[in-house]
DNA sequence: ATAATTTTCGCAAACCTTTCCGCAAACCTT
DNA sequence: AAGGTTTGCGGAAAGGTTTGCGAAAATTAT
């Protein structure tokens, strides 16, 4: 069973390739009857044109990279779709790669990607990643770069992001609004400027309202497993400190942080109050469910497909800084 | 900035491209002193082998195609890294496409990977397929083929799967061991496969138990959007229908179940136990944490991966049944 | 010194498609 | 009927890589 080709049929025809390929198109110069009897063995054939050798003559393959930390995650998890279908539409595939938020990881995917001829890649960098040559690069190579979610000051290139400080600020001034006056802060991973945007929001919005930052009930959890988190959200229960709300880097903390709080009997949200961040749609199954920071998951994705397209048709172009809405989900946590 | 190439290093170099093919893959026919000067140039020329070239020249991508019905699904999302690394460890990418359970999705997703010429493909297909002649189109063309997770008889293909009667049998016979009688079932969509050896598995338990099967507690199911699931649940608990157990198709609906049945103020497991399919993470966030049928996501994404390489790599070839271990994961929903 | 190797490299084909250009035949004009 | 236009199709190049084969250059043997 050979590969068939449009020099199969053209042999069959005993016409040429050229003839077939316009044939195919609907180029204007074929006769219908030519048109006809070609589509006819072509579809009895099962012809697939081969999309290789129409790259290799593009010189770029019909594919956009999207690289993000974990797919798990709800962001992305949402995002994606949206990226698809903007993908879809222009006829392109998207390859995704999970970087696990290790630098190494992500360096191979992107040399990876770029040597097979990405048309644009869209990146949500590891929290571990503090090198940049590996963007540069891509954008060496003239590939439309568009970070997601996870920005970087270094780098120059069209974002899709939300406010992280207003976001932060928001929820801790909601917190503050219902009384609670020591609210605690997990941290995400340092490297990450939206980790550090977020406890900025919170930092703000305490001093606004004169309520001094208490460094004790500051807390890093950077490492997104499971026991991490259940250790770093332990070790404030057990530290004595007085906290009365948690406003956490991520609904996985948050989420944890609830389900720990619960099996101490703490009460919530009367004893205390939880806010997350990324709005995991589990949320609104605990008890009680979660209030968290949502993203416009699908729009920011078909918002950072839209920019890779816009910056591979035009020639010279502008960099765009996207900034959508976050929106606080109110539930039964405070 | 042009496009780097093997060109363009000979040139640079005054030698042939072949020379300069050769020295970059270390061939014995070189000279060090040649070979050394092509990487140094390579190197400082960012030169990445165009994959399309090569690709075209072996008629088929270094990719692997990987349909599956919704990544955000736990089994999928657990699976795809153990696919990913093992497609890594061979120098292929995984382009992951979503069909959301969508026939025409499927077909059209399939035509796209055919038309990539992927190497290989793992499906699970969508559960409104019940036309196969996108899958013997892959067939034809000589692509291995692998069904995951869910099955289909009229494929005789390699195939990855649990054994889901009796994982369904087990799950009822703990009920039935700890004294339920009234075991209420959501059975899953209705062409697939899994769903109906599920619902026999189930249904097998309770007559080797000599308990009768009553239909008023076998509910559809079929769609997992929250808001069908929440009808398909309502309707249970408001038809009147006597029932101290539930058996749901996915940990989706037994969430669900679990959440809503909360809201009635239903103490579970004293008065209601709930267990659900594919062992969802957040299954153990809730209260009580939810018992769910657990498969093994990541080795059965290894395996499905290799059984794809062994397929490519070996002229002929003897198609495998996988059928991997599931377990029962016991929380305090029972 | 020449002959026989061995080392090192270049040529060209192949993978499949698209598209510019040109050519022949058929058509139309007056 | 001669010229001009349109219609329908084929030839060939380009895209970048790998590889078998042959050839030149360098080395060794006689």
């Amino acid at each position: 069973m050979e590969d068939i080709t449009l020099k199969t049929i053209a042999t069959k025809l005993g016409i040429s390739i050229s003839t077939v390929s316009r044939a195919l198109k609907n180029h204007p110069d074929i006769k219908e009857t030519t048109r006809q009897a070609v589509y006819e063995l072509a579809e009895q054939l099962d012809y697939e044109p081969n999309q290789l050798a129409f790259q290799l003559l593009n010189r770029r393959s019909n594919t956009i990279g999207v690289v993000v930390p974990k797919i798990s995650y709800a962001l992305y998890l949402q995002a994606l779709p949206g990226m698809a279908e903007v993908a879809e539409k222009h006829g392109y595939q998207l390859l995704i790669c999970q970087t696990d938020d290790s630098y190494e990881k992500e360096v191979r995917q992107i040399h990876s990607l770029l040597s097979s001829r990405t048309s644009g890649v869209v990146l949500s960098m590891s929290a571990n990643t503090t090198n940049y040559d590996h963007l540069l690069k891509i954008q060496r190579k003239n590939v439309p770069l568009v970070l997601f979610n996870r920005d970087c000051e270094e780098i120059t290139c069209s974002k899709v992001l939300i406010d992280n400080h207003q976001a932060a600020y928001e929820a801790t001034s909601l917190l503050i609004a219902q009384g609670r006056r020591q609210i605690a802060f997990f941290r995400g991973p340092e490297h990450l400027q939206i980790s550090r945007k977020r406890f900025e929001g919170y930092s703000q919005a305490l001093s606004d309202h004169g309520i001094p930052l208490d460094p004790d009930i500051v807390r890093l959890a950077a490492d997104q497993e499971k026991e991490a988190m259940i250790a770093a959200i332990t070790e404030l229960f057990d530290s004595g400190a007085q906290y009365d709300a948690i406003l956490a880097y991520s609904d996985q903390i948050a989420q944890w942080a609830l389900v720990l709080a619960r099996q101490r009997g703490i009460r919530i949200p009367e004893e205390l109050a939880i806010i997350g961040f990324y709005n995991e749609p589990t949320n609104e199954l605990l008890d009680p469910p979660l209030i968290s920071v949502s993203q416009p998951a699908y729009e920011m994705g078909v918002k950072a497909m839209e920019l890779v397209f816009k910056e591979l048709n035009s020639t010279r172009f502008a960099f765009e800084r996207v900034v959508l809405e976050s929106s606080l989900v109110l539930r039964g946590s405070s």
